[in-house]
DNA sequence: GAACTTATTGCACATCTGTTCAATAGGACT
DNA sequence: AGTCCTATTGAACAGATGTGCAATAAGTTC
């Protein structure tokens, strides 16, 4: 094995490369909506039917140009979870942290996505792969009063983007140490609540 | 004032209504991105021209069928809200059981969105309004913890969309009853965890 | 380096798109 | 009823779209 034969054509790489950067480049000037194959290949300086050798839609080209970042995503999440064996609540918590951290990263791409109205493909896909994590914590933690573990998971993945989706539109006015502090926060508010109920 | 004039014309009303109704029922067929406004002119058998006087994209026409939904969501939220000086968590709960009900109402939309890839836009909508509404509770009722109040909107925007999406990709193969439940059941559970670990 | 493989190119084509225009039909108001 | 107003139509247009094909350039493998 003297090359690297399981990697793409190096021309392939080049193109998409192309076409992606071009992309995101164009998507910061027009909505994604109005943008066309040959917007995408004139700046890419390339030909129409390499586009649509390796994509059929200008929707393909975000996805592939977004699973680098949930690639991203997912190890942030996964980071500081060494053998830890402490409560959901700190689990979730100190997972939730390194997700702030990540979406500061590629803050602007992110910014980039809410803008246009692509949003949906990175909501859906951030909100699905959320959701596997924290269904992956709780089939080892055993649930009580017949918690239904696909709704918990649901609420969870998508309470957390909330909260990632209203820091990107307030442009990033919070640092990520203080969105991980107002979730804590949120989550002792919770508890608060209702305990007073309670008694 | 004899006459309904502040009605839309009748024939735009009647266009407008045929535009709406081919969308959707060509959604039922079709990935959204693949459908042309040909399509849509053809099926509602109406002059092109007349899609492009009252639209640009077919984006713009979704969003007009999704406005009625989201107008019947806002007074599902709405409706239990009499008066009611409770705890926030029983509000929350109570207005989310309507909700809940509201979607149950228009599954056969919800469905059609979720599955097609146009879910963002009723997503953003939906959480957009949710937050609103939200909002105007803690204002109401002001906040311990310095807690942010935009965050803490949209964390429950969302986390309350994420049980409604989980619900809609299940085929709501749950009752709008057992989805209350469950709700309650999670901000429960929460309280349980906070409290063991606060001892 | 030579032989083999395949991505990219440029061109051509039918179809679709978004827009204009004058003509007509339909609705609003007195 | 009649008058005014404007939505809809059909046709026509340049430009964009998606798809082929043979020629060429570039990468891979030995």
């Amino acid at each position: 094995m003297s090359t690297k034969s399981f990697y793409q054509d190096r021309r392939i790489r080049k193109s998409k490369a192309a076409l992606k950067e071009s992309l995101i480049a164009i998507m910061k000037e027009k909505d994604f909506k109005e943008i066309s194959i040959t917007d995408i290949v004139q700046t890419a300086d390339l030909n129409r039917g390499t586009f649509y050798k390796h994509y059929q839609y200008k929707e393909e080209l975000l996805e592939e140009a977004i699973d680098d970042v949930i690639k991203d995503l997912i190890d942030s999440y996964r980071e500081p979870y060494q053998g830890v064996e402490v409560l959901i609540i700190n689990k979730l918590s100190s997972s939730t942290i390194k997700i702030f951290d990540h979406v500061e990263k590629y803050s602007n791409f992110y910014s980039l996505l809410v803008k246009s109205n692509v949003l949906f493909e990175l909501q859906k896909r951030i909100c699905d792969e959320l959701k596997k994590l924290v269904l992956q914590d709780i089939t080892n933690q055993p649930l009580q009063h017949n918690i239904n573990a696909n709704l918990i998971a649901s609420y969870q993945a998508n309470a957390i983007w909330g909260m990632i989706s209203e820091w990107i539109q307030s442009e990033f006015i919070y640092s990520a140490a203080y969105m991980a502090e107002q979730l804590l926060a949120i989550l002792h508010l919770n508890s608060a609540k209702n305990t007073y109920r309670e008694t």
